[in-house]
DNA sequence: CATATATTTAACCCATAGGTAAAAAAATAA
DNA sequence: TTATTTTTTTACCTATGGGTTAAATATATG
């Protein structure tokens, strides 16, 4: 069981990286001083140290809370007993939800191969990796049940994860259409790519 | 009639543009360094200063050039008299082979609001517009013409534009499919969420 | 209350990088 | 060849920001 104490510093932490990831999706890594971040918390930057390594630690540690979400509820999908339809409309849906709710954390993701070590690299890359296989895995189901058309799987989830990660350039809460209505119109168009006519 | 001078210095202005597309993509703006640039051109920090403002000035123009390109490409497709089906696939193949083979000048548009100063900002986002405009107008004829689904032109010009634009993260000369093959798929694919089926 | 431990702060160090200016070197003209 | 203009370089200034450390403060424990 964790500490007290444990569980103490693992909350404080999570509310700097949530902190951290709205000034980092702002101006972007190198963009962002760590007093600025240490100031939105009424902290100072030396206090930042006492509960992350340096810099690149902390993003390194937003990038990995947002993606454990992220496939935490890509695997609810994945495991249910619903039609490959039905698991591609959620898996779509989900993605696009959580990316405009929590729009700051998905663009701390962004371009990930500029300011990471080699080591937060490989694993950044490696559970990226697995998020974009469940998606594979939900094509191949529906290919192999005759309900999808026989697609170039990898195309088709390139194309889908783009347009689900192009949204955080241009989503905002204002916007004349709400995250729902976009997971759904996003979910109806791209269907239409793999889904076979009857 | 631009002078010869005048000639030359522009031609120098390209080449140093390029030259630092290439830092500026695998870098970022904020990790690239004016230095750094200089010295892949084997010229000194100082020297860029007698062509470029300052450092933001060479993002900006990096923008303008490609997007200069870009527009001119599509607006060859707008303008023609092919089918709405195949303006479609054209600007689709057409961004996708322009934004493989200048992948550095593509990604230095990336996070648009991040770098620029406002003036600069207000100029890019103009013409960003224009160019997502044009493939609202290929929609829209389709749409007009019955050869397309009444599909929420906003909405399928974004996954469209997500889709392609999204390539850059991942596009490498080296990978199994060569830009020919992508920029044929993806138009095989996005085409079928909007053409309709006879 | 006293002592030990955890947390925060303030003050500092230092490398880096944007930008400048004056001198040096190239190129061009006369 | 000399004078003039254009281009490049060198040396510098300065602010910034990541990171450290030792001291101060807060918190818990006996």
């Amino acid at each position: 069981m964790a500490s007290f104490r444990a569980q103490k510093i693992a909350k404080k932490k999570q509310e700097i990286l949530r902190s951290a990831a709205a000034v980092l999706a702002e101006k972007g890594y190198q963009g962002t001083t760590m007093e600025e971040i240490a100031a939105k918390l009424l902290m100072t930057k030396g206090s930042m140290y006492y509960y992350f390594k340096n810099k690149d630690d902390l993003l390194y540690q937003c990038h990995q809370m947002i993606m454990e979400i992220s496939l935490e509820r890509m695997e609810e999908v994945v495991n249910s007993n619903l039609s490959p339809v039905e698991k591609l409309r959620n898996a779509i849906k989900g993605h696009i939800l959580l990316a405009t709710s929590e729009k700051s954390m998905f663009m701390v993701m962004d371009k990930p191969n500029q300011n990471f070590t080699d080591e937060q690299l490989k694993e950044v890359l490696e559970v990226r990796k697995n998020y974009s296989h469940y998606f594979d895995r939900i094509l191949i189901e529906g290919i192999d049940s005759k309900v999808f058309n026989p697609v170039d799987v990898r195309m088709v989830r390139m194309i889908i994860l783009g347009a689900l990660n192009w949204i955080q350039q241009w989503y905002n809460q204002e916007g004349p259409q709400s995250a729902e209505e976009i997971s759904d119109a996003f979910a109806d168009y791209l269907l239409k790519m793999v889904v076979k006519e009857h």
